[in-house]
DNA sequence: AATGTCCTCAACCGCTGTCGG
DNA sequence: CCCGACAGCGGTTGAGGACAT
């Protein structure tokens, strides 16, 4: 037996929210602002749980969410994280402030999933039956092969959405969110992360209003859009075909840092590192193993947090903020 | 035009983590 | 420390639309 429902079975309306029951709740939110969720229902006379009410909001009312379909650099994002990231959603979504968790996860499962299998065999097959290699791993080289050869707009040209899916009705509620626009902004922040998102960054919706912190130290999720920028990719992508495609490649060029000396050294190249990221200042040994390849500049950023070579203030400044 | 199948995605379910009494 | 309430997360479902036959 779990944990009971959140509210009383009897009396609740299940399924698709009408503009009504969304106007109400929007209305309640504007007013109250988010959170103190049991309330919800019986304040707004609303016939719904109060999970389905935050749900509702988090995943669809709230301002700033972006709908429709995503774009190619969101799409390579998306790719990559969760073959960094696995199946943490809620964690990749902090990457992609103005998509949902639940969007991404869908995103995922009906489009990329699909898309990544069919590409993955068809360049290289072999790969589908190496059970050797995790299939996250398998993704992440693919991912990266096929941004770096644009195939991924190919693809995408191929697997074209089926635009304007949503209703009418879902531009009726993106009509909500833009009367709620201006609004979050002023808004008191609705509440903290767990400690379980300790990857999430700021994603509330005003990330471009945010000062660089002193220091010339940049966000993270700045940073991480950076590297994960298309040329970035791209460069990730020839510099881990040249470490899968050749085994005793001489200087690796990492994207980030520099080259890779045949140790596993990242020489610098100064001009590549802006003056403020003294975190890519750092020398990074790379795993030097022929069967697999390094860890790339990503990766390696990604365990920095987790080995501690960030100092306090720095953590301070690349801690979780809150989302909205 | 009718029917069947496939696809998408909003919503739900069940579980875990956190927090306050 | 225990317990209950609640928020958050990831997996799954199913209604409805698109497409194929």
């Amino acid at each position: 037996m779990g944990r009971p429902p959140c509210c009383e079975k009897v009396g609740i309306k299940k399924g698709p929210w009408t503009p009504e029951e969304d106007i109400i709740l929007v209305s309640y939110i504007q007013e109250h602002g988010p959170g103190n969720w049991r309330s919800v229902p019986t304040n707004t006379g609303l016939l719904r749980c109060s999970k389905s009410c935050r749900l509702r909001w988090t995943n669809y009312l709230r301002p700033g969410i972006k709908r429709g379909n995503f774009t190619p650099h969101e799409e390579g994002m998306i790719i990559h994280l969760q073959a960094l990231l696995g199946n943490k959603w809620a964690a990749i979504a902090s990457y992609l402030p103005q998509r949902t968790d639940n969007d991404i996860k869908n995103y995922w499962n009906t489009h990329l999933k699909k898309k990544l299998k069919k590409f993955q065999s068809a360049i290289d097959p072999h790969m589908a039956s190496d059970s050797t290699t995790s299939t996250s791993h398998q993704l992440n080289i693919v991912s990266r092969r096929s941004l770096s050869e644009g195939s991924l707009d190919n693809m995408a040209s191929h697997f074209t959405l089926k635009n304007n899916q949503s209703s009418t009705y879902a531009s009726s509620t993106a009509n909500i969110s833009r009367l709620l626009e201006g609004w979050m902004r002023s808004s008191p922040t609705p509440k903290t992360l767990s400690n379980t998102n300790h990857l999430k960054l700021n994603a509330s919706d005003d990330l471009q209003d945010q000062e660089t912190p002193a220091g010339n130290l940049v966000s993270r999720h700045e940073e991480l859009e950076s590297i994960l920028s298309y040329e970035n990719l791209n460069n990730v992508a020839s510099w881990d075909r040249s470490t899968c495609d050749s085994t005793q490649s001489d200087n690796k060029l990492n994207p980030r840092c520099g080259r890779v000396a045949n140790d596993g050294e990242i020489i610098h190249d100064d001009h590549l590192v802006p003056d403020h990221d003294q975190k890519n200042k750092q020398i990074i040994r790379c795993e030097s193993s022929t069967s697999a390849p390094p860890l790339s500049f990503l990766e390696k950023w990604l365990l920095d947090e987790s080995a501690g070579q960030v100092d306090d203030d720095q953590m301070m400044e690349l801690s979780p903020m809150s989302s909205v």
